[in-house]
DNA sequence: TGTACATCAGTGAACGCGCGTTCACTGATGTAC
DNA sequence: TGTACATCAGTGAACGCGCGTTCACTGATGTAC
Protein backbone atom coordinates (compact mmCIF):
# COMPACT_ATOMS: atom_id res chain seq x y z
CA UNK A 1 0.00 0.00 0.00
CA UNK A 2 2.75 2.65 -0.91
CA UNK A 3 1.98 5.34 -2.78
CA UNK A 4 5.26 4.48 -5.21
CA UNK A 5 3.90 4.13 -8.83
CA UNK A 6 5.25 0.80 -10.50
CA UNK A 7 5.29 2.25 -13.63
CA UNK A 8 7.82 4.89 -13.41
CA UNK A 9 10.99 2.60 -13.24
CA UNK A 10 13.67 4.17 -11.25
CA UNK A 11 14.17 8.02 -11.25
CA UNK A 12 17.12 9.36 -12.35
CA UNK A 13 18.93 11.38 -9.45
CA UNK A 14 19.12 14.87 -10.70
CA UNK A 15 22.47 16.04 -11.92
CA UNK A 16 25.28 18.32 -10.16
CA UNK A 17 25.38 21.61 -11.35
CA UNK A 18 27.03 22.08 -14.27
CA UNK A 19 26.76 18.58 -15.17
CA UNK A 20 23.15 18.99 -17.44
CA UNK A 21 25.38 17.49 -19.97
CA UNK A 22 25.28 14.04 -18.46
CA UNK A 23 21.19 13.71 -19.38
CA UNK A 24 21.66 14.58 -23.04
CA UNK A 25 24.04 11.89 -23.42
CA UNK A 26 21.60 9.16 -21.26
CA UNK A 27 18.93 10.54 -23.40
CA UNK A 28 21.01 9.73 -26.62
CA UNK A 29 21.66 6.10 -25.53
CA UNK A 30 18.41 5.41 -24.24
CA UNK A 31 16.84 6.84 -27.69
CA UNK A 32 19.41 4.56 -29.49
CA UNK A 33 18.29 1.66 -28.03
CA UNK A 34 14.47 2.03 -28.47
CA UNK A 35 15.28 2.47 -32.09
CA UNK A 36 17.07 0.02 -32.40
CA UNK A 37 14.76 -2.44 -30.86
CA UNK A 38 11.37 -0.84 -32.55
CA UNK A 39 13.52 -0.25 -36.10
CA UNK A 40 11.04 2.72 -36.83
CA UNK A 41 11.35 6.53 -35.63
CA UNK A 42 7.87 6.67 -35.39
CA UNK A 43 7.25 3.95 -32.35
CA UNK A 44 10.14 5.74 -30.63
CA UNK A 45 8.35 8.41 -28.39
CA UNK A 46 9.92 10.67 -25.83
CA UNK A 47 7.67 9.40 -23.11
CA UNK A 48 9.26 5.99 -23.57
CA UNK A 49 12.84 7.61 -24.16
CA UNK A 50 12.46 9.62 -20.68
CA UNK A 51 10.73 6.43 -19.05
CA UNK A 52 14.10 4.98 -20.44
CA UNK A 53 16.33 7.24 -18.46
CA UNK A 54 14.19 7.94 -15.32
CA UNK A 55 13.11 11.32 -15.95
CA UNK A 56 9.94 13.15 -17.23
CA UNK A 57 9.30 13.80 -20.67
CA UNK A 58 9.44 17.78 -20.35
CA UNK A 59 13.15 17.18 -19.41
CA UNK A 60 13.81 15.72 -22.91
CA UNK A 61 13.35 19.25 -24.16
CA UNK A 62 15.97 20.88 -22.25
CA UNK A 63 18.35 19.12 -24.80
CA UNK A 64 16.56 18.75 -28.13
CA UNK A 65 13.95 20.85 -30.23
CA UNK A 66 11.61 18.46 -30.62
CA UNK A 67 11.49 14.60 -31.15
CA UNK A 68 13.12 14.90 -35.21
CA UNK A 69 15.98 16.90 -33.60
CA UNK A 70 16.64 13.85 -30.88
CA UNK A 71 16.04 11.20 -33.53
CA UNK A 72 18.47 12.84 -35.69
CA UNK A 73 20.99 13.34 -33.60
CA UNK A 74 20.51 9.57 -32.86
CA UNK A 75 21.28 8.69 -36.53
CA UNK A 76 24.05 11.14 -36.67
CA UNK A 77 26.09 8.56 -34.03
CA UNK A 78 25.12 5.90 -36.02
CA UNK A 79 26.40 7.02 -39.41
CA UNK A 80 29.77 8.11 -37.68
CA UNK A 81 30.09 4.63 -35.73
CA UNK A 82 29.76 2.86 -39.27
CA UNK A 83 32.07 5.01 -40.80
CA UNK A 84 34.70 4.92 -37.93
CA UNK A 85 34.83 1.09 -37.72
CA UNK A 86 34.57 0.31 -41.61
CA UNK A 87 37.65 3.18 -41.66
CA UNK A 88 39.13 0.96 -38.99
CA UNK A 89 39.16 -1.97 -40.95
CA UNK A 90 40.88 -0.99 -43.94
CA UNK A 91 43.96 1.39 -41.75
CA UNK A 92 46.97 1.12 -43.56
CA UNK A 93 46.25 -0.88 -46.84
CA UNK A 94 47.13 0.98 -49.83
CA UNK A 95 46.52 -2.17 -53.05
CA UNK A 96 43.36 -0.94 -54.63
CA UNK A 97 41.79 -4.56 -54.25
CA UNK A 98 43.03 -5.80 -51.11
CA UNK A 99 41.18 -2.58 -49.47
CA UNK A 100 37.88 -3.18 -51.56
CA UNK A 101 38.30 -7.07 -50.43
CA UNK A 102 38.59 -5.91 -46.84
CA UNK A 103 36.52 -2.93 -46.79
CA UNK A 104 33.53 -5.21 -48.92
CA UNK A 105 33.70 -8.14 -45.58
CA UNK A 106 33.81 -5.13 -43.06
CA UNK A 107 30.77 -3.84 -44.67
CA UNK A 108 28.94 -7.26 -44.90
CA UNK A 109 29.86 -8.10 -41.45
CA UNK A 110 28.83 -5.03 -40.01
CA UNK A 111 25.50 -4.87 -41.45
CA UNK A 112 24.92 -8.08 -40.42
CA UNK A 113 26.17 -7.67 -36.65
CA UNK A 114 24.14 -4.59 -36.59
CA UNK A 115 21.06 -5.43 -38.36
CA UNK A 116 18.73 -2.83 -36.96
CA UNK A 117 21.46 -0.15 -37.23
CA UNK A 118 22.16 -1.36 -40.79
CA UNK A 119 18.06 -1.49 -41.30
CA UNK A 120 17.69 2.34 -39.97
CA UNK A 121 20.90 3.69 -42.08
CA UNK A 122 19.95 1.95 -45.47
CA UNK A 123 16.39 0.74 -45.59
CA UNK A 124 14.52 3.20 -44.34
CA UNK A 125 12.41 6.07 -45.58
CA UNK A 126 14.02 9.06 -46.71
CA UNK A 127 11.14 10.77 -44.29
CA UNK A 128 12.61 9.59 -41.27
CA UNK A 129 15.57 12.15 -41.30
CA UNK A 130 15.02 15.23 -40.97
CA UNK A 131 14.58 17.79 -44.03
CA UNK A 132 17.76 19.58 -43.53
CA UNK A 133 19.93 16.57 -43.06
CA UNK A 134 21.79 16.43 -46.79
CA UNK A 135 22.20 12.67 -47.33
CA UNK A 136 24.27 12.94 -50.25
CA UNK A 137 26.80 15.11 -48.70
CA UNK A 138 26.63 12.29 -45.54
CA UNK A 139 27.77 9.63 -47.65
CA UNK A 140 30.07 11.19 -49.81
CA UNK A 141 32.09 12.26 -47.16
CA UNK A 142 32.33 9.04 -45.16
CA UNK A 143 32.92 5.19 -46.43
CA UNK A 144 31.64 5.59 -49.98
CA UNK A 145 33.59 8.46 -50.93
CA UNK A 146 36.73 7.21 -50.03
CA UNK A 147 35.84 4.55 -52.07
CA UNK A 148 34.94 6.08 -55.19
CA UNK A 149 38.51 7.63 -54.47
CA UNK A 150 40.33 4.39 -54.50
CA UNK A 151 38.68 2.83 -57.08
CA UNK A 152 39.51 6.53 -59.43
CA UNK A 153 42.99 6.09 -58.35
CA UNK A 154 42.93 2.68 -59.45
CA UNK A 155 41.59 3.04 -62.83
CA UNK A 156 43.58 6.11 -63.16
CA UNK A 157 46.49 3.52 -62.58
CA UNK A 158 45.02 1.14 -64.45
CA UNK A 159 45.21 -1.34 -62.08
CA UNK A 160 40.82 -1.22 -62.43
CA UNK A 161 39.24 -0.70 -65.93
CA UNK A 162 35.84 0.60 -66.24
CA UNK A 163 33.57 3.95 -64.67
CA UNK A 164 34.99 4.44 -61.40
CA UNK A 165 31.39 5.97 -60.41
CA UNK A 166 29.64 2.90 -61.89
CA UNK A 167 32.56 0.21 -60.34
CA UNK A 168 32.27 1.64 -56.87
CA UNK A 169 28.09 1.93 -56.89
CA UNK A 170 28.06 -1.67 -58.40
CA UNK A 171 30.12 -3.00 -55.45
CA UNK A 172 27.95 -1.03 -53.28
CA UNK A 173 24.96 -2.67 -54.68
CA UNK A 174 26.39 -5.96 -54.37
CA UNK A 175 27.37 -5.78 -50.23
CA UNK A 176 24.40 -4.05 -49.91
CA UNK A 177 21.84 -6.48 -51.94
CA UNK A 178 23.44 -9.44 -49.40
CA UNK A 179 22.97 -7.72 -46.07
CA UNK A 180 19.99 -6.22 -46.78
CA UNK A 181 18.26 -9.35 -47.78
CA UNK A 182 19.36 -11.23 -45.14
CA UNK A 183 18.03 -8.68 -42.34
CA UNK A 184 14.30 -8.44 -44.69
CA UNK A 185 14.05 -12.39 -45.01
CA UNK A 186 15.92 -14.46 -42.59
CA UNK A 187 12.78 -16.57 -42.68
CA UNK A 188 14.30 -18.40 -46.18
CA UNK A 189 17.26 -20.75 -46.08
CA UNK A 190 20.03 -19.10 -46.90
CA UNK A 191 23.46 -21.10 -48.04
CA UNK A 192 25.64 -21.24 -44.83
CA UNK A 193 26.41 -17.09 -44.33
CA UNK A 194 30.54 -17.24 -44.99
CA UNK A 195 30.21 -19.42 -48.27
CA UNK A 196 27.36 -16.36 -49.56
CA UNK A 197 29.12 -13.88 -48.06
CA UNK A 198 32.78 -15.08 -49.90
CA UNK A 199 30.93 -15.39 -53.23
CA UNK A 200 29.67 -12.02 -52.63
CA UNK A 201 32.78 -9.96 -52.20
CA UNK A 202 34.40 -12.32 -54.91
CA UNK A 203 31.88 -11.61 -57.42
CA UNK A 204 31.97 -8.02 -56.83
CA UNK A 205 35.51 -7.84 -57.40
CA UNK A 206 35.53 -10.10 -60.38
CA UNK A 207 33.31 -7.14 -61.90
CA UNK A 208 35.48 -4.78 -60.98
CA UNK A 209 38.67 -6.90 -62.84
CA UNK A 210 37.44 -8.59 -65.44
CA UNK A 211 35.30 -6.37 -68.32
CA UNK A 212 32.12 -7.78 -68.81
CA UNK B 1 -23.36 28.21 -43.55
CA UNK B 2 -24.74 24.28 -44.06
CA UNK B 3 -24.74 21.47 -42.07
CA UNK B 4 -22.37 19.38 -44.46
CA UNK B 5 -19.34 18.40 -42.59
CA UNK B 6 -16.51 19.21 -44.93
CA UNK B 7 -13.49 16.82 -43.54
CA UNK B 8 -16.30 13.54 -44.67
CA UNK B 9 -15.05 14.05 -48.49
CA UNK B 10 -17.62 12.38 -50.26
CA UNK B 11 -20.05 9.61 -49.00
CA UNK B 12 -20.01 6.57 -50.31
CA UNK B 13 -23.41 5.42 -51.74
CA UNK B 14 -24.58 2.68 -49.87
CA UNK B 15 -24.19 -0.68 -51.58
CA UNK B 16 -27.21 -2.75 -53.19
CA UNK B 17 -28.37 -6.07 -51.12
CA UNK B 18 -25.78 -8.93 -51.99
CA UNK B 19 -23.47 -6.66 -53.12
CA UNK B 20 -21.98 -5.87 -50.24
CA UNK B 21 -18.48 -7.18 -51.87
CA UNK B 22 -17.92 -4.17 -53.37
CA UNK B 23 -17.01 -2.53 -50.80
CA UNK B 24 -14.61 -5.20 -49.34
CA UNK B 25 -12.58 -4.68 -53.28
CA UNK B 26 -12.83 -0.57 -52.49
CA UNK B 27 -11.22 -1.10 -49.09
CA UNK B 28 -8.63 -3.15 -50.34
CA UNK B 29 -7.87 -0.40 -52.87
CA UNK B 30 -8.03 2.49 -50.62
CA UNK B 31 -5.72 0.85 -48.05
CA UNK B 32 -3.19 -0.08 -51.00
CA UNK B 33 -2.89 3.41 -52.08
CA UNK B 34 -2.21 4.41 -48.43
CA UNK B 35 0.12 2.27 -47.63
CA UNK B 36 2.13 3.21 -50.50
CA UNK B 37 1.99 6.82 -49.83
CA UNK B 38 2.82 6.24 -46.59
CA UNK B 39 4.94 3.66 -46.95
CA UNK B 40 4.63 1.89 -43.31
CA UNK B 41 1.55 -0.24 -41.65
CA UNK B 42 1.63 1.78 -38.64
CA UNK B 43 1.40 5.15 -40.83
CA UNK B 44 -2.29 3.51 -41.81
CA UNK B 45 -5.10 4.15 -40.25
CA UNK B 46 -8.73 2.25 -40.12
CA UNK B 47 -10.16 5.71 -40.43
CA UNK B 48 -8.10 6.99 -43.12
CA UNK B 49 -9.11 3.95 -45.35
CA UNK B 50 -12.65 4.76 -44.24
CA UNK B 51 -12.80 8.34 -45.10
CA UNK B 52 -11.02 7.81 -48.50
CA UNK B 53 -13.45 4.72 -49.41
CA UNK B 54 -16.37 7.17 -48.52
CA UNK B 55 -18.04 5.21 -45.48
CA UNK B 56 -17.60 5.25 -41.49
CA UNK B 57 -14.44 3.64 -39.75
CA UNK B 58 -17.03 0.26 -38.26
CA UNK B 59 -17.92 -0.57 -41.57
CA UNK B 60 -14.45 -1.75 -42.11
CA UNK B 61 -15.12 -4.42 -39.80
CA UNK B 62 -17.84 -6.17 -41.62
CA UNK B 63 -14.97 -7.33 -44.20
CA UNK B 64 -11.93 -7.59 -42.12
CA UNK B 65 -11.45 -9.01 -38.77
CA UNK B 66 -8.93 -6.51 -37.62
CA UNK B 67 -6.25 -4.07 -38.84
CA UNK B 68 -3.61 -6.39 -39.20
CA UNK B 69 -6.17 -8.83 -41.31
CA UNK B 70 -6.61 -5.80 -43.37
CA UNK B 71 -2.87 -5.09 -44.56
CA UNK B 72 -2.21 -8.66 -44.54
CA UNK B 73 -4.73 -8.72 -47.50
CA UNK B 74 -3.12 -5.81 -49.26
CA UNK B 75 -0.01 -7.45 -49.17
CA UNK B 76 -1.03 -10.61 -50.70
CA UNK B 77 -2.18 -8.95 -53.69
CA UNK B 78 0.93 -7.35 -53.63
CA UNK B 79 2.94 -10.63 -53.52
CA UNK B 80 0.35 -12.20 -56.64
CA UNK B 81 0.46 -9.06 -58.75
CA UNK B 82 4.88 -9.25 -58.29
CA UNK B 83 4.68 -13.08 -58.83
CA UNK B 84 2.32 -12.67 -61.90
CA UNK B 85 4.26 -9.45 -63.36
CA UNK B 86 7.52 -11.67 -63.37
CA UNK B 87 6.20 -14.93 -64.21
CA UNK B 88 5.04 -13.05 -67.42
CA UNK B 89 8.14 -11.56 -68.34
CA UNK B 90 9.68 -15.26 -68.96
CA UNK B 91 6.51 -16.94 -70.12
CA UNK B 92 7.82 -19.11 -72.81
CA UNK B 93 11.42 -18.92 -72.50
CA UNK B 94 13.32 -22.24 -71.69
CA UNK B 95 16.88 -21.74 -71.85
CA UNK B 96 18.30 -21.07 -68.47
CA UNK B 97 20.67 -18.11 -68.91
CA UNK B 98 18.38 -16.13 -71.19
CA UNK B 99 15.36 -17.10 -68.69
CA UNK B 100 18.13 -15.73 -65.77
CA UNK B 101 18.88 -12.42 -67.87
CA UNK B 102 15.32 -11.75 -68.54
CA UNK B 103 14.62 -12.38 -65.25
CA UNK B 104 16.56 -10.34 -63.24
CA UNK B 105 15.81 -7.31 -65.64
CA UNK B 106 12.20 -7.55 -65.15
CA UNK B 107 13.08 -7.61 -61.14
CA UNK B 108 15.00 -4.86 -61.10
CA UNK B 109 12.01 -2.88 -63.69
CA UNK B 110 9.37 -4.11 -61.51
CA UNK B 111 11.27 -3.13 -58.22
CA UNK B 112 12.10 0.86 -59.92
CA UNK B 113 8.62 1.17 -61.46
CA UNK B 114 6.98 0.48 -58.06
CA UNK B 115 9.24 1.52 -55.74
CA UNK B 116 6.81 1.70 -52.69
CA UNK B 117 5.71 -1.63 -53.68
CA UNK B 118 9.08 -3.18 -53.62
CA UNK B 119 10.07 -1.27 -50.04
CA UNK B 120 7.09 -2.99 -48.85
CA UNK B 121 7.30 -6.46 -49.97
CA UNK B 122 10.95 -6.65 -49.57
CA UNK B 123 12.75 -3.99 -47.56
CA UNK B 124 10.06 -4.11 -44.42
CA UNK B 125 10.14 -5.43 -40.74
CA UNK B 126 9.30 -8.70 -40.56
CA UNK B 127 7.28 -7.95 -37.79
CA UNK B 128 4.40 -5.36 -40.03
CA UNK B 129 3.33 -8.62 -41.31
CA UNK B 130 1.07 -10.97 -39.49
CA UNK B 131 2.41 -13.48 -37.77
CA UNK B 132 0.61 -16.36 -39.26
CA UNK B 133 1.83 -15.77 -42.57
CA UNK B 134 4.75 -18.25 -43.74
CA UNK B 135 7.30 -16.20 -45.61
CA UNK B 136 9.39 -18.45 -46.48
CA UNK B 137 6.84 -20.71 -48.09
CA UNK B 138 5.42 -17.43 -49.77
CA UNK B 139 8.60 -17.01 -51.41
CA UNK B 140 9.51 -20.50 -51.96
CA UNK B 141 5.91 -20.90 -54.10
CA UNK B 142 6.75 -17.91 -55.76
CA UNK B 143 9.45 -16.81 -58.78
CA UNK B 144 12.65 -17.45 -56.13
CA UNK B 145 11.24 -20.90 -56.74
CA UNK B 146 11.07 -20.77 -60.34
CA UNK B 147 14.59 -19.18 -60.22
CA UNK B 148 16.04 -22.08 -57.97
CA UNK B 149 14.36 -24.79 -59.83
CA UNK B 150 15.76 -23.35 -63.45
CA UNK B 151 19.10 -23.00 -61.73
CA UNK B 152 19.40 -26.16 -60.13
CA UNK B 153 17.92 -28.02 -63.75
CA UNK B 154 20.91 -25.94 -65.43
CA UNK B 155 23.42 -27.25 -62.89
CA UNK B 156 22.15 -30.74 -63.04
CA UNK B 157 22.54 -30.40 -66.92
CA UNK B 158 25.63 -28.97 -66.89
CA UNK B 159 24.77 -25.57 -68.39
CA UNK B 160 25.53 -23.80 -64.46
CA UNK B 161 28.67 -24.69 -62.31
CA UNK B 162 28.32 -24.55 -58.52
CA UNK B 163 25.93 -25.14 -55.91
CA UNK B 164 22.47 -23.86 -57.28
CA UNK B 165 20.94 -22.44 -53.86
CA UNK B 166 24.95 -20.23 -53.54
CA UNK B 167 24.12 -19.32 -56.78
CA UNK B 168 19.96 -18.25 -57.03
CA UNK B 169 20.21 -16.79 -53.78
CA UNK B 170 23.41 -15.01 -55.07
CA UNK B 171 21.47 -13.59 -58.06
CA UNK B 172 18.38 -12.69 -56.15
CA UNK B 173 20.73 -10.30 -53.50
CA UNK B 174 22.42 -8.76 -56.96
CA UNK B 175 19.42 -7.79 -58.62
CA UNK B 176 17.77 -7.02 -55.03
CA UNK B 177 21.12 -5.01 -53.88
CA UNK B 178 20.17 -2.82 -56.55
CA UNK B 179 16.52 -1.85 -56.81
CA UNK B 180 16.45 -1.30 -52.50
CA UNK B 181 19.58 1.05 -52.66
CA UNK B 182 18.06 2.80 -55.38
CA UNK B 183 15.04 3.26 -54.03
CA UNK B 184 16.41 3.83 -50.41
CA UNK B 185 19.60 6.05 -51.09
CA UNK B 186 17.59 8.12 -54.09
CA UNK B 187 19.60 11.27 -53.45
CA UNK B 188 23.26 10.05 -54.56
CA UNK B 189 24.46 10.42 -57.70
CA UNK B 190 23.34 7.28 -59.61
CA UNK B 191 25.33 6.41 -62.75
CA UNK B 192 22.51 6.21 -65.96
CA UNK B 193 20.03 4.12 -64.93
CA UNK B 194 20.39 1.58 -68.04
CA UNK B 195 24.28 1.39 -67.52
CA UNK B 196 23.59 0.19 -63.65
CA UNK B 197 20.95 -2.02 -64.35
CA UNK B 198 22.59 -4.15 -67.23
CA UNK B 199 26.26 -4.19 -65.20
CA UNK B 200 24.13 -5.47 -62.85
CA UNK B 201 22.19 -8.32 -64.75
CA UNK B 202 25.67 -9.29 -66.87
CA UNK B 203 27.30 -9.28 -63.51
CA UNK B 204 24.90 -11.45 -61.33
CA UNK B 205 25.22 -13.93 -64.37
CA UNK B 206 28.85 -13.92 -65.00
CA UNK B 207 29.21 -15.22 -61.16
CA UNK B 208 26.68 -18.42 -62.48
CA UNK B 209 28.89 -18.59 -65.59
CA UNK B 210 32.10 -18.68 -64.26
CA UNK B 211 33.59 -20.23 -61.54
CA UNK B 212 34.85 -17.60 -58.81
C1' DT C 1 -50.89 -7.24 -56.45
C1' DG C 2 -50.11 -5.97 -51.55
C1' DT C 3 -47.91 -6.34 -47.31
C1' DA C 4 -45.27 -8.12 -43.26
C1' DC C 5 -40.83 -9.30 -42.24
C1' DA C 6 -36.03 -10.97 -42.21
C1' DT C 7 -31.78 -9.57 -43.72
C1' DC C 8 -28.22 -6.86 -45.42
C1' DA C 9 -25.20 -2.83 -45.47
C1' DG C 10 -24.13 0.01 -43.20
C1' DT C 11 -24.15 4.47 -39.23
C1' DG C 12 -23.26 7.38 -34.87
C1' DA C 13 -21.51 7.82 -30.65
C1' DA C 14 -18.49 6.50 -27.48
C1' DC C 15 -14.58 3.84 -24.90
C1' DG C 16 -9.79 4.17 -23.30
C1' DC C 17 -5.24 4.83 -24.83
C1' DG C 18 -0.71 6.92 -25.93
C1' DC C 19 1.18 10.63 -28.19
C1' DG C 20 4.13 15.44 -28.69
C1' DT C 21 4.38 19.49 -26.56
C1' DT C 22 3.65 23.59 -23.36
C1' DC C 23 3.55 26.07 -19.14
C1' DA C 24 4.05 27.51 -14.66
C1' DC C 25 6.51 25.81 -10.94
C1' DT C 26 10.22 23.99 -7.50
C1' DG C 27 14.04 22.86 -5.01
C1' DA C 28 18.93 22.07 -4.79
C1' DT C 29 23.40 24.29 -5.60
C1' DG C 30 26.94 27.27 -6.33
C1' DT C 31 28.43 32.27 -5.86
C1' DA C 32 28.85 37.25 -4.49
C1' DC C 33 29.14 40.02 -0.78
C1' DT D 1 32.03 32.27 8.14
C1' DG D 2 27.17 33.38 7.07
C1' DT D 3 23.56 34.57 4.13
C1' DA D 4 20.84 36.32 0.14
C1' DC D 5 20.20 35.25 -4.38
C1' DA D 6 20.63 33.85 -9.26
C1' DT D 7 20.78 29.85 -11.80
C1' DC D 8 20.47 25.27 -13.06
C1' DA D 9 18.12 20.84 -13.60
C1' DG D 10 14.60 19.43 -13.61
C1' DT D 11 8.91 18.31 -12.25
C1' DG D 12 3.62 17.94 -12.51
C1' DA D 13 -0.36 18.78 -14.68
C1' DA D 14 -2.59 19.63 -18.57
C1' DC D 15 -3.72 20.65 -23.75
C1' DG D 16 -5.67 18.66 -27.97
C1' DC D 17 -5.11 15.03 -31.12
C1' DG D 18 -5.72 10.64 -33.68
C1' DC D 19 -5.94 5.98 -32.96
C1' DG D 20 -8.36 0.84 -32.98
C1' DT D 21 -12.32 -1.04 -31.69
C1' DT D 22 -17.13 -1.89 -29.77
C1' DC D 23 -21.99 -1.46 -29.38
C1' DA D 24 -26.57 -0.52 -30.09
C1' DC D 25 -29.00 1.19 -33.80
C1' DT D 26 -31.28 2.19 -38.57
C1' DG D 27 -33.14 2.18 -42.91
C1' DA D 28 -33.35 0.29 -47.47
C1' DT D 29 -34.23 -3.98 -49.99
C1' DG D 30 -35.53 -8.27 -51.39
C1' DT D 31 -38.72 -12.27 -50.34
C1' DA D 32 -42.59 -15.24 -48.61
C1' DC D 33 -47.20 -15.49 -48.35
Amino acid sequence: MTTSDPSLAKRRPRARRGQGELLRQDILRAAEDLLIRKGDADAVSIRAVAEAVGVTPPSIYLHFADKSDLIFHVCQQQWERFDHDLRASVAGIDDPLAWLERIGHAYIRWGLANPEHYRILFMSKPTQVPAHVDKEQVIMAGTFGDALAVVTRAVERGHLRGDPALLTFSVWAAVHGLVSLMIAIPEVPWPPRDAVVDFTVRRALLSATHSV
